[in-house]
DNA sequence: CCTTTACTGATAATCATTCCTACCTAGTGA
DNA sequence: TCACTAGGTAGGAATGATTATCAGTAAAGG
């Protein structure tokens, strides 16, 4: 019973899905688990590519619906990516940033609750002018290596 | 002489394409102009139905590739944006911030010296592990109106 | 078990971006 | 000023990513 077993379950998917009010289908478990199990934040392609390892019968098509209906429930998001011309998506909810390199082109998850607090703090005080922040993510450019 | 005339006049318009080691032709001044004439982040199509009003026989693909130039001499930046399908540019290359709403899927540019400071400094002390940031980019989610 | 309705698979359609090729022109130096 | 040439342009075809369509299928609830 490990922490990392359980997320991928297929108990714990199931829920997922039934608290986003989302039938739990065959594929969106599938859909569901590669996403959470593949690193980094992939494309449509990537999930598409993984999954029919399991069930070779799924079409792209259906992961891209699968993924759309994900977002819109809020169980995954959109990542922001200048760079690159397909769409990435992202299991983690939770608010965290991104460091993107640009020699790699990879996109690497950031999290520090320092940061968020740090930024929370900033704009509480500065009250923008209409303008209600919900939540924020910080993308930082730079390259992987030594300082 | 307002500021915000010069930025567009064709002597400052040629230079900065001279500096960034590009040649200034008839199109690319065109195109820098409405770059910086369009309000927001526009895509490439915008910028090409913004164009195509000087001069119709300007090309799609070649207002794509003078943004890609523009980018590549660091003229332009593209802007990253998790919803939509297409790329958006943003002429602007100093460092600000983005607020995105919700509600009305505008992108508002958020300028703020204090808050890059803030960042910066924090990302100074931190020392991430293999890892060199050189530009930072806020991404605000959340919604116009009243606190 | 039956019904309802959301989901799936296959394919076509659409949209954004890049590639290709023949022509053109800005910048350079004689 | 003139001609040279590397780099830029127009236009259309090609590629890639995403969305739409629709007949068939299978979850969820009674």
């Amino acid at each position: 019973m490990h922490a990392s077993a359980s997320a991928v379950n297929p108990g714990a998917l199931r829920s997922r899905l039934a608290q986003a009010g989302l039938r739990a289908t065959r594929q969106r478990l599938v859909i569901l688990e590669s996403l959470l199990t593949l690193p980094g934040h992939p494309t449509a392609e990537q999930v598409h590519r993984h999954v029919v390892g399991h069930s070779p019968s799924i079409s792209l098509g259906t992961v891209y619906k699968a993924l759309d209906s994900f977002v819109a429930a809020g169980l995954t998001r959109r990542v922001a990516s200048a760079e690159g011309a397909s769409r990435r998506y992202d299991a983690d909810c939770t608010e965290h940033h991104h460091l993107f390199c640009t020699d790699t082109q990879e996109i690497i998850d950031y999290c520090d609750p320092q940061l968020d607090e740090l930024i929370r703090q900033f704009f509480a005080a500065r009250e923008l002018e209409g303008f209600q922040p919900r939540s924020f993510s910080l993308h930082v450019v730079g390259t992987r290596g030594m300082k």
